[in-house]
RNA sequence: GGAGGGGUUCCCGAGCGGUCAAAGGGGGCAGACUGUAAAUCUGUUGGCUCAGCCUUCGAAGGUUCGAAUCCUUCCCCCUCCA
């Protein structure tokens, strides 16, 4: 199988629709906003054309109203992955959400799954006693957790005294126990990026641009026209959505909310560079490479998966 | 033309004789990341031959042991009165 993977605005999709032309590939999508349905211009999810053309697996599987998961992904994609071989088709692994990434190459913990009843309690807790507090609560269920977390990451906090509630058990030592269960199938991956940061941030800019215009704010709007989402659920954090959002809600005017998106655009690219450069095995492309699809052909020659 | 207010490091913005390379925020850059990950969090951010030195607070002078902070002139911006 192949992995495609890069930041956001980058080129990923068109790149692969190009290889699907080609080759028997299957794609499989990694991103943890494509899975929404009603969300489709902010993601920048491919169009009804070309998945006409290149069909994504894990793309609209999920109502904005739930919560997805690496865990779920991992599962998700390993049963994908295993009906594409079924029938002969090489799977392309295709995304920029590199946790999605690691929790399917290596394998996840046997950690109890998100429970929204203690979940919600420990946020409470979080809004009035602070993360600090609870941070200090951690230290003593876990000290290795509380080590390994900063004391005001909310988020991480939270999820270990989920842990350790729902399973009885320290997180750290339920992550010890399990081995890491790498994928059973060779994985050639591949990133494509841009050499240049300016030019990805020129791209960054057009394309929230080009959204704007193409009825983002509509999508928004209707959206919050549902009245069961708000900016708490995971599919309205997603970037883009919850700067329109705000500026929907009257927090921003819109000259702030066009920054606020590109910029938060431009950090999510950021970071998903770092994981990337902490990939091991990967064979970097540069995105702007006029000869970009025949650099990927030839190396997968190179690797025997088509002659 | 008259009366005020202001020009600070990439941006906003504090500072108002020494403890100021200058608070805080934003942005940028770097990093972390085990079921929220397009999330959450951390560090750093004038230059250098870096425990020291050099250049910065509109410009040029001046006062002072010492100025972003005081004085003079000039340039530019904003508000109000004409």
């Amino acid at each position: 199988m192949l992995c495609l993977m890069g930041p956001t605005a980058s080129g990923k999709t068109a790149l692969a629709v190009e290889l699907v032309r080609r080759l028997p590939f299957q794609i499989i999508s990694v991103d943890s906003a494509l899975v929404y349905r009603e969300m489709d211009i902010g993601t920048a999810k491919p169009d009804l054309e070309t998945q006409r053309l290149a069909p994504h697996r894990l793309v609209d599987i999920l109502d904005p109203a739930e919560a997805y998961s690496a865990g779920r992904f991992r599962s998700d994609a390993l049963r994908e992955i295993a009906d594409i071989q079924a029938t002969g088709g090489i799977p392309l692994l295709v995304g920029g959400t590199m946790l999605y990434f690691r929790a399917l190459e290596r394998g996840l913990a046997e950690l109890p799954p998100a429970d929204p009843t203690v979940r919600a309690r420990l946020a409470a807790e979080l809004a009035e006693q602070g993360s600090v507090a609870l941070h200090a609560r951690l230290a003593k269920l876990d000290p290795a957790a509380a080590a390994r977390i900063h004391p005001r990451d909310p988020q991480r906090i939270q999820r270990a005294l989920e842990v350790h509630e729902l399973a009885g058990r320290p997180m750290t030592e339920l992550c010890a126990l399990s081995r890491n269960e790498s994928l059973p199938f060779r994985a050639i991956k591949l990133v494509v990026a841009p050499t240049d940061r300016q030019l990805l941030h020129e791209r960054i800019e057009r394309r929230f641009r080009a959204m704007l215009e193409r009825g983002f704010i509509a999508e928004v709007e209707r959206l919050r026209a549902r009245g069961d989402l708000d900016l708490d659920k995971p599919s309205m954090r997603a970037v883009g959505y919850r700067q329109v959002w705000t500026y929907l809600d009257g927090g921003a005017n819109y000259a702030k909310m066009l920054e606020e998106g590109i910029v938060a655009t431009r950090q999510l690219a950021k970071r998903q560079l770092t994981w990337l450069r902490a990939e091991s095995g990967v064979a970097w492309l540069d995105s702007a490479d006029p000869r970009l699809l025949e650099r990927v052909l030839a190396r997968l020659r190179g690797n025997g998966v088509f002659p």
